[in-house]
DNA sequence: AATGAATGAGAGTTCATTCAT
DNA sequence: GATGAATGAACTCTCATTCAT
């Protein structure tokens, strides 16, 4: 089974990590606010009172305010995102799908149920991309070894058998990417809507999707 | 000719308003500052100092804070951007370009030119999309008006000669801002690099989307 | 006839001195906003807009904010009261009221239509009495000269005729100011209610002060 | 014994409340310098400095420095005030003055010598009323309240045994009050001089008000 | 005489951070 | 480990005042 939800991997994280009960509410309350208020809009006051704890409290783990945003999305750059891509792959590798379309839209449901799951994390990351240029950085360099490696592999096969045009694999993803947030985007953006049909809109992006990257006959 | 250049356009406003040098250099030096380090980044000591102005004036004209960035805001929102793309879909119309590939790249090309001018207030208008999704919801509203009228005529004329799916306008426009977004994303984002190929970037773009977007035989 | 009304004569005092007209606004709009705001509660640029000036003009004239003021009670406290008072003693005089009690009635009627009519000047006094204390030392000295000077003769007059306890002048005025006060403060201090009666009080205070002050038999 | 002493209590009231001690600084601090400089005249740094503590605890506890102010008027109004009000009846029941004149005497002593020693919390009254009505209207309704109960039996025995006129009580306490202003007010306003003798001061307003509150004969 | 843009000192307030308990 | 009082620098904003036009 796929990992998809962050917020319970982050609540596995949390429970595996040294931290006491009292840190661990200081990061899920940050978690919360950032998302809703942004960093600079959330106080380290407002932090410790919706913890329940004490203002102290919440330096003495995290040492300074950045620190616990660093806490925040540390391990989901480090470890979530890299496992999710992994596992995902993996998955996608065993599925067996023989359509490319029909692999597509397994694909891509299962990447806006993720983004939608993890909505809060995600509008951290987005804010703070924007913040901080070398977080994209980061993500770039990772990506591109994905895209040489697994990821490449991957799209390979479909390359071979006459299913995908043969484009660089980091093309063919960039327009993945960019169809999936063109769905995504509003959700995460504005205040979620619980009528988004991920069925229909990851059946219209595949049929999309399978045109413009289907090989020239 | 077309109005690409929102600085110049910018730059044209404050002249033509009633706003002295003076208040017009704390116009000009916010935008910069916002854009660099963002609203939050950005003290108005700061916006003084680099203005050349004292703390007093910059509040004398703008009230607040949050009114410069208003001021910065509003006219983009309010004139700039219809304007624009008004003017855009005109000149679409009479560029008569028989290809609906051809004429993909030549729009491509010149939206990706307009991104790339106007990186600055771009970079504002993200962080603040961010911070205040009310904004985005404004943007919806006028893209749905702007798709139910000049847009989505414009589009019916090359869905009635068979050169593009008959799938609804705004569905259409998606992709081709997913896609145009998931080439000027990393260049907005991160420090501009001067590499940007555009006419490389338009063609592939319009490629993409010229196969995704044809009719099925 | 006496004059009663600040007001009144605050605009002739303005129309024969040498201000022009914008300079008499501001004046005028000053009073009205120092006595419901208080004196640092409002602003000189309230003022000028109040006043439809410009914030330059506030200044041309009066050079300081506390300059306002001065031109404000100056003439209140040179010339103003002590006329005021004057008239008043001369028109006592005159009156030839046989009761003292009646007298005392007319006396302390036309008190209280005096404070009443001009609650506005008076609210700004008292504000600046709590404020500056050399105020009330000027009013005490002012007071003394003339329980020395007219007002004692005209005590002593009842006293020669049997009618006024023996008491010193100063000391007799003091309970015909506290007795008036008693009355004229809460209308004074409050928003003022349109339903004070001076007829009935001014018939009270009379009773009970023509009782306090009679001589023992 | 009687409790005459707002600043003894005042400072019990600190003792006993959670404030910490600089807290509690904080408020002396403020309550002296309002005195002296007033509310609008003092700055908060003023009061840090005075106190010996930073900015940032003065705002700590009080939240804005209305709430210093708050802080400071609210226990006398609410607590401090009815009961020394409620204690100075209890002890004029027990006195058992038979003369009423002697009564007046005690009872105006007793209360020159409150306003004398607590002219400081008086004249941050005084200045906080003029600024704000609506403390006038509060301690009207508490005067109502009290002159229909204890009061006003208090003054019923002695209009029933003949000593006191048979006028309303609120009129009463009135003149009662005029009186006793028109002796401290000078006092309280002016810098306070020592060589104020509320023996002498107390015997002559308790002869003033006994003539003018006798029955008539 | 009048304007109003500009000033800059200082106001009240916030906030991340420290440290003795 | 946790507390929370205390800090003080920095922040946004106001204001009386000036001065070139």
């Amino acid at each position: 089974m796929q990992v998809n939800n962050l917020e319970t991997l982050f609540k596995k994280t949390l429970a595996k990590s040294k931290l006491t009960a009292k840190q661990q509410a200081v990061l899920q309350v940050s978690l919360n606010l950032f998302s809703e208020q942004g960093f600079d809009g959330t106080s380290t006051s407002e932090i410790a009172k919706a913890a329940g704890v004490s203002e102290g409290t919440v330096f003495k783990q995290f040492k300074t305010k950045a620190g616990i945003l660093e806490a925040l999305l540390n391990p989901v750059l480090d470890d979530v995102l890299p496992m999710a891509a992994g596992e995902f792959l993996t998955e996608m590798n065993q599925s067996d799908l023989p359509n490319f379309q029909q692999l597509l839209q397994y694909m891509i449901a299962d990447r806006m149920k993720f983004v939608l799951e993890n909505q809060k994390q995600i509008r951290v990351f987005a804010q703070e991309i924007i913040r901080n240029p070398k977080i994209i950085q980061t993500l770039q360099v990772r990506a591109a070894a994905m895209i040489k490696g697994e990821a490449g592999d991957f799209l390979q096969q479909y390359k071979d058998s006459g299913q995908l045009v043969d484009w660089p694999s980091g093309r063919i993803i960039q327009y993945l990417l960019g169809t999936i947030i063109s769905y995504v985007a509003p959700q995460v953006l504005l205040v979620p809507t619980k009528d988004f049909d991920i069925q229909q809109a990851s059946t219209e992006a595949a049929e999309f999707l399978a045109r413009g990257l289907a090989p020239q006959n």
